[in-house]
DNA sequence: ACCGCCGGGTGCC
DNA sequence: ACCGCCGGGTGCC
């Protein structure tokens, strides 16, 4: 774990309602049972400072710089003092030893996490055998007292600070002149929160200048690219080629210096030949990065169209997809050898980038491209060397990573690395994101529609796997960029900025070139239809409100709403299946054991529709089980995390797991099932789509429809009527398997006679990046808790290549909990727009309980 | 002189 | 380290 605080304020917002993107019930309800913050102690509060030594510097190479930071390290082994205090520079390289006096208070401060510590060197860093270092100690305010009495016991003294400048001034980007003390006054007024936002929000606006050039793709590209698109291109492979330096290091006489760190070395640092392309969805990452890998193909040059034609041959069954069967093109094997590029990605997206490659590569050129995926994959590192492609999930890449010995992906030398929907490794102890971090490529590419989903802990992530030193270590992360910027530093907002602009290149569909929309794209209107329930549905549904009522009240009256948070959502589902159709209710029945119980909490979350992701993995769930804590992930992904801890504690709730108590998801069978056989029956939600759709069909016969609501029993049900009045439908949901689903997507998308006309979709399936463009009109059945998920969804067909204007239907049961879940969203939409203030655990939970009784009418 | 003072040896933790 | 500290050599003026 590591230590962590400071949230961006944007977060606080992530409360219950704020389900889509990324929140599942499960993990909402552990961030209700947990006390917010999941991380090590609050350390935003500087305790005090003091000028310490950094002794021993004749027995070490690393060196340091005046300004410098540095970090400081406990050494318990130390075989002459246990109380050692290692001094270390921003490459990690020994300096010293901080003065044994002052390391024994230092030490105990540290080993009870009292504090940390933080070094810059002022001066004197030509010193040959000692000098100062300021030592600024951050922590809780409550360690306040204990820290300066055990530096008093030693007798030292903690000053407030250092020449009335505050320390983190260090961090300017002015060649490090300016030292402690002697910093401008200009980050002494710290920003408020609300330039904040207004910054955060456009960090990634406005990354255009100087990403205008373009470039043609090589000529193997059948497809021809859009002016923005030859803009990536031309901007990737700029980057790939590069010789710059990474942001923040510049040459100066000889060496190179870290104007951040103040750190300066002989060699060269590392190159980042890589970056994040952050356009919005349905620009065309996709293609842009296929021309990429076709136009910079092995040393700089393009794949070459060969002399010889030859038909490619596509076996895509089972899991190998060769292009191709000829030898490798010459010139593959020379240079540094790296030849295939690896495309991680979720895998709902696999088969898109399948078929784009096929779709977008001239059919006479040989391009070998590998699909390592599925339990015959082939685990050779020679095969996967010799590739020009190698694509694969993030599910695949760690769980060979967690099988150590045997992950080929993590032995060969990558001509490039490209992680599609690349923010799905934002969390740090995430598997996968550590299998990220030990793929080996000079060439690091992200692909990401939404770069920062709400902190900056995300992109600490994504410098990490870009290897953009020193950002790639936790520490420098957090003192040069996180905690300035979190605490309103100018100076760090700046840095962060810089940081951002010069590995991202970032348009929405919104952006302008040279004055032109990027896309023109069709209307999109949106009509709210209010649906009247029948005398009958409204009785049985006012039953049920009733009785809800009564439990959720009680529990107010008990003060006890949090703690039966489960069954207070479980309440609320169920009202948002009356008002979508009466058979979608499960009898609730009366479990008493805890197995029971979670049974029933897994069976819950899963038919929720909400297509939930484990937490883990971030995926959809396989082999869903559940946690005695309540928390479901997939069996493989908790198993790893068990296995791999010595005490195994719940990823989100830190309570002790153990594989043994892993209770399963019994399936289907064990549901009551939906009544769609002869005892079918409508429901006015029901009977309202099918007079949207037969009078759409009349009008005219070849609009497609997407109908999607987020349980997947509705959508079982609606299968009746479509099936009674003739229509062709198909159907894509969490649940299938991915061979289905691309067929499902390729069925949809056929635009000949006969083809279904009609699809079924459930709200998150399949996140991002499908295309459904065949569709003009969209069928919200439900509403979802974020609108940004509805959003979302209306995405996958109101994109590029869409032609007509694109209508969207939201049904909304009148005098409802559907229509207090729209007011509330409105509301909250409005909260969000004017500012965005940092709101603390306490009233999130007050928000919270108000939604409740909102929603419940109490 | 059980001192002071000198000057060489030596040096992180 | 052009320091401090240690410990041996030394000892009136």
């Amino acid at each position: 774990m590591t230590s962590n605080s400071c949230c961006h304020p944007s977060s606080a917002f992530i409360d219950f309602l704020d389900v889509g993107g990324t929140m599942t019930i499960s993990q909402e309800i552990a961030n209700l049972t947990e006390d917010s913050g999941q991380d090590l102690p609050e350390e935003n509060v500087q305790i005090g400072s003091i000028q310490g030594t950094v002794v021993g510097l004749r027995y070490y190479t690393g060196t340091v710089n005046r300004g410098e930071m540095v970090s400081l390290v406990r050494q318990p082994q130390n075989p002459y003092d246990r109380n050692a205090v290692m001094v270390a520079n921003v490459y990690g390289s020994q300096v010293g030893h901080i003065k044994k006096e002052l390391a024994a208070p230092m030490a105990y401060i540290m080993d009870n996490n009292l504090a940390r510590v933080e070094g810059v060197v002022p001066y004197g860093e030509t010193n040959k055998f000692s000098m100062p270092v300021n030592l600024t100690f951050w922590g809780k305010e409550e360690n306040r007292d204990a820290v300066h009495n055990q530096i008093r016991r030693h007798g030292f003294k903690l000053g407030t600070e250092f020449k009335g400048s505050l320390i983190w001034c260090t961090t300017q980007t002015s060649l490090g002149r300016d030292l402690l003390g002697l910093s401008s006054k200009m980050s002494a007024i710290p920003l408020t929160v609300e330039e904040l936002k207004n910054a955060f929000d456009k960090l990634f606006d406005d990354l255009m200048e100087d990403k205008t050039r373009e470039m043609e793709p090589a000529e193997v590209v059948c497809t021809s690219l859009l002016p923005h698109q030859k803009q990536a291109l031309s901007w990737m492979t700029s980057r790939e080629n590069s010789n710059d330096l990474p942001p923040f290091w510049e040459e100066k006489s000889g060496l190179y210096f870290n104007v951040l760190t103040n750190f300066a070395v002989k060699e060269r640092p590392e190159k980042v030949l890589g970056g994040i392309l952050a356009d919005d969805m349905g620009l065309g990452k996709t293609l842009t990065t296929i021309a990429l890998i076709a136009s910079n193909f092995h040393n700089g040059k393009p794949l070459p169209l060969e002399q010889s034609v030859r038909s490619r041959k596509f076996d895509r069954n089972p899991s190998l997809w060769v292009a191709g069967t000829g030898k490798v093109p010459s010139g593959g094997s020379g240079g540094s050898g790296a030849r295939a590029t690896l495309i991680v990605c979720p895998l709902s997206v696999l088969s898109n980038w399948l078929d784009q490659f096929e779709q977008h590569i001239r059919a006479d050129v040989t391009l070998k491209v590998y699909l390592y995926y599925g339990a015959e994959r082939i685990r050779s590192v020679k095969l996967l060397s010799e590739q020009d492609v190698v694509l694969t999930t993030y599910n695949v890449l760690s769980s060979d990573f967690g099988n150590k010995a045997n992950s080929p992906l993590h032995k060969v030398n990558w001509l490039r690395v490209v992680l599609d929907e690349g923010h799905v490794i934002r969390n740090p102890n995430a598997l996968q994101s550590k299998a990220v971090l030990e793929l080996q490529s000079e060439r690091r590419w992200i692909l990401s529609g939404t770069p920062i989903q709400n902190s900056l802990k995300d992109l600490y992530m994504l410098m990490s796997f870009l290897k953009l030193k020193p950002f790639d270590v936790k520490e420098w992360w957090s003192r040069i960029i996180q905690r300035p910027v979190t605490m309103g530093d100018r100076v760090g907002l700046k840095n962060l900025q810089v940081l951002v602009k010069g590995i991202t290149l970032r348009r929405t569909k919104n952006s302008k070139v040279a004055g032109r929309m990027l896309v023109q794209l069709p209307e999109r209107r949106v009509f709210v239809q209010h649906v009247t329930l029948s005398e009958e549905e409204r009785e049985e549904y006012e039953q049920v409100r009733k009785e809800g009522r009564k439990v959720i009240g009680r529990y107010f009256e008990e003060g006890t709403i949090m703690t039966n948070y489960a069954d207070v959502l479980a309440i609320l589902v169920r009202l948002r299946q009356y008002c979508c159709h009466p058979g979608l209710v499960d009898d609730p029945g009366t479990p008493s054991e805890l197995r029971e119980r979670l049974i029933n909490k897994i069976t819950l979350v899963l038919n929720s529709g909400s297509d939930e992701e484990c937490a883990i993995c971030l995926d959809s769930l396989r082999q869903p089980v559940i946690t005695y804590c309540a928390h479901v992930y997939c069996r493989p992904c908790i198993c790893e995390v068990i296995r791999s801890e010595k005490q195994a504690r719940c990823p989100l709730c830190r309570a002790q797991i153990k594989t043994k108590e892993l209770v399963e998801y019994p399936g289907e069978e064990m549901q009551a099932g939906a009544a769609t056989g002869e005892n079918w029956r409508s429901s006015s939600k029901v009977d309202a789509l099918m007079s949207n759709l037969l009078k759409l069909r009349n009008e005219d016969p070849t609009v497609k429809s997407l109908v999607v609501s987020q349980f997947t029993r509705f959508m079982d049900l609606i299968e009746v009527p479509l099936r009674e009045y003739g229509f062709s439908f198909t159907r894509l949901d969490g649940s299938m398997a991915q061979k289905t689903r691309a067929k499902a997507i390729q069925d949809f998308q056929d635009s000949s006679p006969g083809s279904p006309t009609i699809m079924l979709l459930s709200l998150k399936a399949g996140g991002v990046g499908i295309n459904l463009t065949a569709a003009s009109h969209v069928f919200m059945m439900d509403p979802a808790w974020n609108p940004a998920a509805e959003d979302q969804c209306v995405d996958r067909c109101h994109r590029l290549g869409q032609s007509r204007d694109v209508v969207i239907t939201k049904f909304i049961v009148k005098d409802s909990v559907e229509e207090n879940m729209v007011k509330i969203q409105k509301k909250k939409q409005e909260l969000v727009d004017k500012a965005f203030g940092v709101k603390k655990p306490q009233d999130l939970k007050q928000a919270r309980m108000e939604e409740i009784r909102a929603l419940m009418e109490i």
